[in-house]
DNA sequence: CTAATATTCGTGTGCGGACACTGCTAAAAC
DNA sequence: GTTTTAGCAGTGTCCGCACACGAATATTAG
């Protein structure tokens, strides 16, 4: 292993003049600058990280604001996961992450979370941007601030209010319209000639969830692309929709619309469809949903769903701690867009899918 | 953050103590010891990984004994850039890794390559051990030597000679069977009523390579159970055999068949197959293979191939020297078996699947 | 030519922990 | 009562690097 010492002493110069090299702190006479260049390059000097972090030793307040998960809804107990691995893996680095929940049907809940975050001046924040108007306050704030922020699962872009541009340092989440439009072409593979195809969407108000949207247009572009006279039916309903409501609107649907052949759920709720589905319809169904929830796995597990398209939400959470946490100690730019890879999911392969999140 | 000083001034004794209590050293009475322990767990006190190597410092030797890959079998440079960024990361907990590289169709140079490596007296060593009788060989002197081994990709089981216990620390890789298992499931999905379905191999002396032996009895197990009647037949190539041979028997058989409907290579070389297939063919077929080769991928984004399934041989690569070097720096036991995702790769979501890889 | 200033570089300290070395205390041996 | 010895705990050094401070040298002004 090469030591800055080692190099210094090749160069016949001290310690501390190498470093200045390293970091381009000036102060050092061309000279000695490209002959400690030439060494560095000759020897293949890199930094250890081990103990430049531990001399920096600078500590490094993170935030995180994301959905609070539940029973109902167990889709951001995952990312949570991931979050809560990284913090521990970066803690050593000094560096601390507070987290702040809110409710994801409720936009108050959001900005009260955010304004108990922003009281702890963190020096960068991994957001979950649920709430387009909401968020664009925040993001005005945070600029104003300048306060780097990324954003997790969820992307939006362009200008938040008083022309303030949206410039998250990175968005970590899925292709959501590519994740769409592989939903479609798995779709595709059930589908006979005649047969039609379904989506259910579970909440009315989608303008909440570009993801979904994004999801659908992706779906529907592949089939037309590739199914001539594509029958794409959609059925919605509302957060409010009782459970039973949910399913007599459904199998009534069924019943009338006895063509279609593959059902299609873009949110993460497609174990909740399946519930509410009659046995007799189920036979002749095939059902394509998303996240590997547990519920969800439940329902692949049984054969009553094909396929899951999993966006990795662990690794996403994880990601985004890693990501930022690597900008605030080594300056290190993320890419603007980190996607998820689009993980096909099914009875035959669930099992090895998400090893790393067991012990979380 | 917590260090060993704030717990030393809590218990009234000095940091050496705290570090004694901290690694079972030794030497501290029972009244201090439990004293200590209690103040460490009200605390939260984790040892500061970070500082912690650095202190060590001791400097590992690491081994890894894996086939040379070249421009006819780009298989092996997946886990060789994995390993490459593995090393890359670990070299500053002071671990130096060694590769030695053997031929993949020569038991001989396995060998040879074992013999130069053992010169190096490692403390642990990652190997593929693809040659079974050899292996046996390597595997009694490294329990002699009592040097810790953990298996990539290729696993073998039981007894060594002289009754030498197999008893490498870990295997990663993928579970053949269910890889197999699933690549029936796929092609299930193109099949129709009466379809026949042909494997092809590109090795006929496939003792040598369980893996595809276990890939084949995964995939004849699935139709078995799942298709009435499934009629599969199977086409051996040699090694030897040149490509005009190759395309005439496959062509011929092709013509002979034509009820054949997919076919399934289970080795990583079903660009090869694809080449040999003549196009009127390729138009009624389904194909699909396995590991996402640049070549295997190029067949993929035609749409030649439907699917391919991938074992991340990447981040095979990688965990294989993480694995072993958590387990000499911080004595962390891995799983007896690490398994790797199957991934089901399309056309759809190929471009989504190696991000990490593309800088290495 | 000296003083003042600027430039360039060496030295020292500390990050948190590991471990060797040393010193202290108290019980055992004489 | 003194010496020996073991048990216990404190101190110091080092790991490789970052950074502050100040020293040495070079440059310019007066």
């Amino acid at each position: 292993m090469i030591t800055i010492k080692d190099i210094a002493k090749e160069a016949n110069v001290s310690a501390g003049t190498v470093d200045r090299v390293l970091h381009n702190r000036g102060g050092v006479s061309p000279k000695t600058e490209t002959k400690i260049k030439k060494i560095l390059k000759q020897k293949k000097f890199k930094i250890n990280l081990i103990a430049s972090s531990l001399a920096m030793k600078k500590h490094h307040n993170l935030a995180t604001l994301i959905p609070q998960y539940d029973k109902q809804n167990l889709f951001w107990k995952s990312p949570y996961a991931g979050i809560q691995k990284a913090n521990q893996e970066v803690s050593a680095y000094g560096i601390e992450n507070n987290l702040f929940f809110f409710d994801q049907f409720d936009p108050e809940s959001y900005l009260n979370a955010f304004r108990k975050l922003i009281k702890t001046e963190p020096d960068a924040l991994v957001m979950v941007p649920l709430f387009v108007n909401e968020s664009h306050e925040i993001i005005k704030l945070l600029n104003h601030k300048k306060i780097p922020y990324i954003f997790l699962n969820v992307d939006i872009k362009g200008e938040a209010f008083g022309g303030s541009r949206i410039s998250n340092l990175s968005y970590i989440g899925q292709n959501s319209y590519d994740a769409g439009v592989l939903s479609g072409k798995l779709s595709h593979l059930y589908s006979k000639n005649g047969d039609e195809f379904l989506i259910v969407m579970t909440r009315k108000n989608i303008h909440d969830n570009e993801s979904i949207n994004e999801r659908v247009k992706g779906f529907k572009s592949y089939l037309q692309d590739n199914v001539s006279n594509a029958h794409i039916n959609q059925l919605k309903f509302d957060q409010s929709d009782g459970f039973e409501k949910v399913k007599k609107k459904i199998n009534s649907y069924l019943t009338k619309h006895h063509r279609v052949k593959v059902i299609m759920v873009p949110s993460s709720r497609v174990s909740l469809i399946c519930r509410a589905i009659e046995k007799n319809h189920l036979l002749r169904l095939k059902i394509i949903g998303f996240d590997t929830t547990p519920q969800n796995v439940e329902v692949l597990k049984k054969g009553i769903v094909e396929f899951l398209i999993s966006q990795k939400s662990f690794n996403q959470g994880y990601k985004s701690i890693i990501t930022i946490a690597n900008y605030l100690v080594h300056k290190e730019i993320p890419a603007k867009e980190i996607p998820t890879p689009l993980e096909i999911i099914t009875k035959e392969n669930y099992k090895y899918s998400h090893s790393e999140e067991r012990k979380y």
